[in-house]
DNA sequence: CGACCTTTTGAACGTATTCAACCGATGTGG
DNA sequence: CCACATCGGTTGAATACGTTCAAAAGGTCG
């Protein structure tokens, strides 16, 4: 056995400005420009000029505490999502009741594209981590965007990069082996992590095995198998959801064709 | 052994107009309006007011015989496609080689939304059958879409759509056995049939097992069992390409945990 | 008509799943 | 504050499913 090791949490983000305070809604006016995630968020790519308008469509501030759902599949959509602090999970559930996590969305990734197909929700999204909810009015943001081609643009690549991911994620469940999908997993979160300014090594993991499996299309037991196996041959440490990545080097080779 | 069916292939769409032909690209002004695929296509959601601004976007049609590609991945992005005629399947390579079919596509479906995002392609696309090509430069879209609002939520729709298409997949991949993700390919694909207006109950494929099994994360041979044992149980008939659905209720039923 | 590609089918194999037991951490109520 | 229940995680053994390897037949296209 291996000794214990301590990994700081990650830690929260900036807390937002709460001037002009409703009852429930909290308006949050120039938020974004001080926010941090810039690098990450919405902002990112739109010219400083044009921050100002973006900050106006971010009218409202949503606290989302760990387990609750930030929407649910059925649900009537009228708005995009994105977050400052916390962690969430979106799924799926087909029509007999199976399900399947369809992803894990850090802090400045954006929630809600499902929705805008049907004018209603296709997943539920619940949050792993208190969460502070940017809420993004979707007919503001679309007139919006209509008026500042570089908004537009982004909007248009944020989807895009969706689209993208997920075609990035079939490849994964339709043609990797299990060690290569959890593999492929860890150093997904570790990029993303490091996006962050948090450490690419060393995280938390905010999710159960049984999730981390619902997403890699693999049992929970499967995925502790895998975990064990990686710990063995000193690719990693793993001590429930703490995770120390040891060899970036071997990780990734294990998601080529292995 | 069963005797051989004839199954009629899908009949060609209506040929576009070519007036107004430059040297190898051939305008098609009033292309849309007379192209009988409006239930499915660009136009679909857009009052007819703007009909007439949607096909100035059309500015160019391309032939691309089978075989060829429609682009590939790394090329750079500029335009988004559409087809009259013609099927295409799109696929992905990792690093390491290994191919993953993303999708097929059949007439109306649009084609390029993987470039948005970086300017470059991510996949190939390549014509399974000879099609005629609408393409809608990306540029003009966007500055069109800043003026018609319908045209705006009907490009954003497209985008949500494949978003959650997507997703369905990744569900499928992720959680079916071969027998149920078989089921649900044939299934979708006489359902993607029907709203084409040809029958639900008979078609001819336009891909190779090989290609079916990349697609739902199988093997060629296990396709091909499959399709056998569905055959056996007379869910189906197969022969080859041409393939008829005998039993809708039962191979939906496969589609449930099975 | 011939070469090549696609498809089918069989048999052996390997990987992930299933079922089950156990451990440890976390949280609740007496 | 401790006892207990619950949940999450690990590990083992047996099983089931899809893959791999191989051979042969059937189609398709130049």
């Amino acid at each position: 056995m291996q000794p214990a090791i301590a990994i700081r949490s990650i830690p929260s983000g900036p807390v937002p400005d709460r001037r002009g305070a409703g009852n429930n809604v909290v308006r949050v006016s120039n938020a974004c420009s001080s926010c941090g995630l810039g690098a990450v968020c919405l902002p990112c790519g739109v010219g400083n000029e044009h921050i100002e308008a973006i900050e106006q469509l971010v009218y409202q501030r949503k606290r989302v505490k760990r387990g609750e759902f930030l929407y649910r599949s059925g649900d009537r959509f009228h708005a995009l999502y994105t977050f400052r602090t916390g962690f969430f999970k979106s799924y799926m559930t087909s029509e007999d009741g199976r399900t399947h996590v369809t992803g894990f969305q850090m802090p400045g990734e954006i929630l809600g594209l499902d929705g805008i197909e049907d004018e209603r929700h296709s997943q539920d999204v619940v949050a792993l981590e208190d969460a502070e909810v940017c809420v993004i009015e979707y007919a503001q943001l679309a007139q919006l965007s209509a008026k500042v081609p570089d908004l537009q643009r982004h909007l248009h690549r944020m989807m895009s990069r969706e689209i993208v991911r997920d075609h990035g994620l079939m490849l994964l469940l339709g043609t990797m082996r299990a060690d290569g999908r959890v593999a492929a997993f860890l150093l997904n979160l570790s990029q993303r992590f490091a996006a962050r300014g948090y450490s690419a090594s060393e995280f938390n993991l905010r999710m159960t095995r049984e999730e981390i499996g619902s997403y890699l299309g693999l049992k929970l037991e499967t995925v502790s198998r895998v975990l064990s196996r990686f710990q063995e041959r000193g690719l990693i440490y793993a001590q429930n959801r703490a995770i120390r990545l040891l060899d970036l080097g071997k990780l990734k080779a294990e998601t080529f064709d292995a």
